[in-house]
DNA sequence: TGATGAATATTGGGTAACCGATAAATATAA
DNA sequence: TTATATTTATCGGTTACCCAATATTCATCA
């Protein structure tokens, strides 16, 4: 299961604004396994450069507006990929 | 986003038993776009030989136990990493 | 102030995931 | 049967995605 970190990144960031570490925390909660460094940092500053996401002099990172549209493009197909979550989550308990 | 094919694969066939084409289609149904032949039929020969699925003489694919079992553990991490897909759903509206 | 740990950042890959092109097998029907 | 369409399969290649290792900056407090 791959491909999803950079769609959560901007999701948890439209929740709330945070620093690397804070989402690294964040990664480690839903996955289990904290991800390297090396995998967060460059997705950070990948969205930074794409203008998805900006930094204040805190290094807290939040959405912009674009952003913010691309997020709702993502969540859309995630959505429309997995419009049976709900009977998955009933699948596995 | 990448990563979830095989995952929906298997989630699929949990459903019900479907050939090479089906899967395609209901691929084509989830993302907006068919998976290429390149992609599909390497996929299913993979979870062929991992023992996941099985093929009758009819093409037709489904779950062996193992692969039910396999899929119950991803769902479960599926689920886990995507614990808020709910409020997702409402984000994009 | 200096030291120690935490957070941030970069670099250089490795490989899983997927695709396009092409070919072969199978089904459908004329 | 012949022809046409559909389905199945393989192959080579590309790239997205992520990691480990290392370096640097920052914060905290003795």
């Amino acid at each position: 299961m791959k491909g999803y970190l950079t769609y959560l990144i901007l999701w948890n960031l439209s929740q709330t604004r945070m620093n690397g570490a804070q989402i690294t925390r964040e990664f480690e909660k839903r996955r289990g396994t904290k991800p390297s460094p090396g995998t967060i940092y460059p997705a950070l500053k990948e969205l930074k450069t794409k203008g998805l996401i900006t930094v204040d002099n805190k290094k807290t990172y939040s959405l912009t507006i674009d952003g913010e549209n691309e997020l709702k493009s993502a969540c859309k197909l995630f959505c429309k990929i997995f419009y049976d979550a709900k009977e998955m989550s009933e699948f596995c308990k």
